[in-house]
DNA sequence: CCGGAATTCTATAGAGCTATAGATCACGGT
DNA sequence: ACCGTGATCTATAGCTCTATAGAATTCCGG
């Protein structure tokens, strides 16, 4: 009973505290790296976004360097798993790019901030973290690289595509749109997910031009 | 004469000073900034890859951001003008769209620095100059919008095509080679501007496939 | 080899930032 | 009302970094 309780209060005090709070504060950690960079960043912007004493974020994280870790893993969250589930269902080497495209995009609608810190700043984390979240990265890759491999088996994709530098270039397209998204206001995400994956799929050449 | 000469000295104190010094102590400070970041990066690691003592940098440059603004200038350097001199040529928008490309990744050859700072850090510019080199973004990306539009109005592009989209998702690509290039040993600048050329133009579905 | 300009150096002021220590406040349970 | 715990606060040590001042050195034409 007595141990129990002893017990919970510990564990949230060694890592969990107050969930909703600590969620508020990483939330504002992401946007002011988002913004200024993780560098560029000061403590104390991110208590000025909350409202509370620089010192205060303390409590929550033990290191800026850390803060930065939570950020980016949340970032890289998800990625690899709704891939995977993708890759596993039925259809088509066409209808599964099509499907990784959008959901390769779908993040930026909740975890925008997250999304752009995993992208830019991971390069600061420290060695340790830094390849762990790197090996996201890699298995995102691969996940591509192997449905354009598949795609050109099966002689659906052009059988000169080389698979490693079409998923760079798709991975680049769609990573960049974290960069852009926000200043173009007249583009919802749904349109980009179908223009780009129409893109991916087609190029801009019209089918039956010359040669 | 003696006015002359006095002329030409305070020039050189006044703004270029040795010209192959400058040239080497940006270069370092391109290096430095590429790995680091801007706010990640001390003068002090700049120094160090010159082998000299930082604050004899200020000889060089006023301030660091300062030097941010000269590795950023030449980072964005040429990029329009070589994109405008494809345009006024004669050619189909698809041997334009093509030039675009492999001129665009041409400056990775030897400057790969400049153009990552360019890219990555420009962001951390004070306002003014941060404003001025994003013309030069703003530019390229309206030339390619407008080489697509071109080759939808000609019928040689696919209709339904979006020209900023399309070129947002070109630029994304081809912006995203600076991070991962020199980490793909066994792919020669050459083969990435062939293979992305094709990539924009036809995607990744072989001609005939199914539809 | 001398004098002046160009270049680099030493030393440091001054500012900003991270992280710690310990006090204080809020508040639900008893 | 009071205690315990969670949450935030005040205050500051200690460090790093930029940028300046002025001395020292190198280089070069005459």
């Amino acid at each position: 009973m007595k141990k129990r309780k002893r017990r919970s209060s510990r564990k949230l005090a060694a890592t969990g505290k107050n969930r909703r709070r600590t969620a508020e504060i990483i939330d504002a950690a992401a946007q002011v790296f988002a913004r200024r960079g993780f560098h560029g960043a000061s403590t104390q912007d991110i208590a000025d976004v909350l409202g509370v004493r620089q010192a205060s974020l303390y409590y929550y994280f033990p290191s800026k360097e850390v803060a930065l870790e939570m950020v980016c893993a949340r970032g890289a969250e998800g990625f690899v798993e709704a891939a995977i589930r993708i890759t596993e269902e039925p259809g088509t080497a066409s209808d599964k790019l099509g499907a990784l495209v959008a959901s390769h995009l779908n993040p930026l609608r909740d975890r925008r901030d997250y999304v752009h810190v995993f992208l830019n700043e991971r390069r600061h984390l420290p060695t340790e973290s830094r390849h762990r979240v790197g090996r996201h990265s890699r298995a995102i890759e691969r996940i591509f690289e192997d449905v354009l491999r598949a795609g050109v088996k099966e002689g659906e994709f052009r059988s000169d595509l080389d698979p490693r530098l079409g998923a760079l270039a798709i991975l680049g397209m769609l990573n960049a749109v974290v960069t852009w998204h926000e200043k173009e206001p007249r583009t919802p995400l749904e349109r980009v997910e179908n223009t780009f994956a129409a893109f991916v799929l087609d190029g801009v050449r019209r089918r039956g031009s010359r040669r």
